[in-house]
DNA sequence: TATTGTTATACTCTATAACTATA
DNA sequence: TATAGTTATAGAGTATAACAATA
């Protein structure tokens, strides 16, 4: 198997294979990729409407949305702010947290298998290779790594 | 910058950075992701729309629609088939070329300042890490690694 | 006045089901 | 009958603009 990808274009065929599993195994649970991605936010915190909106790049509005859906669902609930009356917390449910982690574990064994044919030192060397560049890539938007990412 | 993730983290949040460059330059040229996949495969084919619903892994009602909206920016145009009268053909149009062209190049210089940060041997290294895994995944899959992937 | 959040509206994307035309 | 494609319908996801409540 003589094929040979530049980084370029491996990086691309890689993004867009991951892409899909993760497509395939939230559709398997029944929710979509950014209902996977909200849960996803919300495993480690409980932001405003605002903050969520920020985080997940979207306009309020498709905010409430999606914040709707979630919680017809079951998945999330809104919490009264006692500071401020205006403002509303997004909050897991216990089903919400089930869900993500099924999820998240189920993608992270797809790109597992993914990783299947590389020895232990080739995939420390991808590791180190992958981090230099999402670190420089933080460094440089001023991302929070583990905000935007799902699960 | 001691951060270090493994392989399976580093995948999953190069391929989310990936994901949000695609999904801003598609949008800066108004249009969406999944028209920019749609253009991409019409580069070097010509094909049915059930063959194009096959590439796109949708229904063909879908695609149906997807083809509309394209065809009304003047991306892409329907052919009538002459052997079978029941077959139309899906062709870019000259603005749906240059379109694809200039998101394409877009696309892949974000992917190559994302890979600033390593050395040349390292790009090397990673390109042919990646290899191997889409190389892998295409045998135990059966897929056509350039029919699927945009742009 | 400014901010937080929702609602009204419109468009894209997607699937299922029913349909037309051709094979 | 079977296949190629479109249309009707419904729902998710998104943005803009207008709005209510609170600060």
């Amino acid at each position: 198997m003589p094929v040979e990808l530049d980084a370029v274009d491996g990086l691309a065929q890689v993004s867009f294979l991951i892409q899909r599993m993760l497509e395939r195994r939230a559709r398997e649970h029944d929710v979509s990729v950014i209902q996977t991605r909200l849960l996803g936010i919300l495993r480690d915190r409980t932001p405003t409407m605002s903050e969520l909106a920020q985080l997940l790049g979207l306009d309020k509005s498709s905010t409430s949305g999606l914040v709707d859906r979630a919680q017809q669902r079951g998945l999330v609930r809104r919490v009264a702010s006692q500071l401020d009356r205006r403002s509303v917390r997004v909050r897991l449910t216990d089903q919400g947290r089930a869900q993500v982690d099924t999820v998240g574990a189920e993608f992270a064994g797809d790109i597992d298998k993914l990783l299947a044919p590389l020895a232990a030192e080739e995939r420390d060397a991808l590791g180190r290779l992958l981090s230099q560049m999402v670190v420089a890539h933080a460094a440089a938007h001023g991302v929070d790594r583990f905000a935007t990412g799902p699960p």
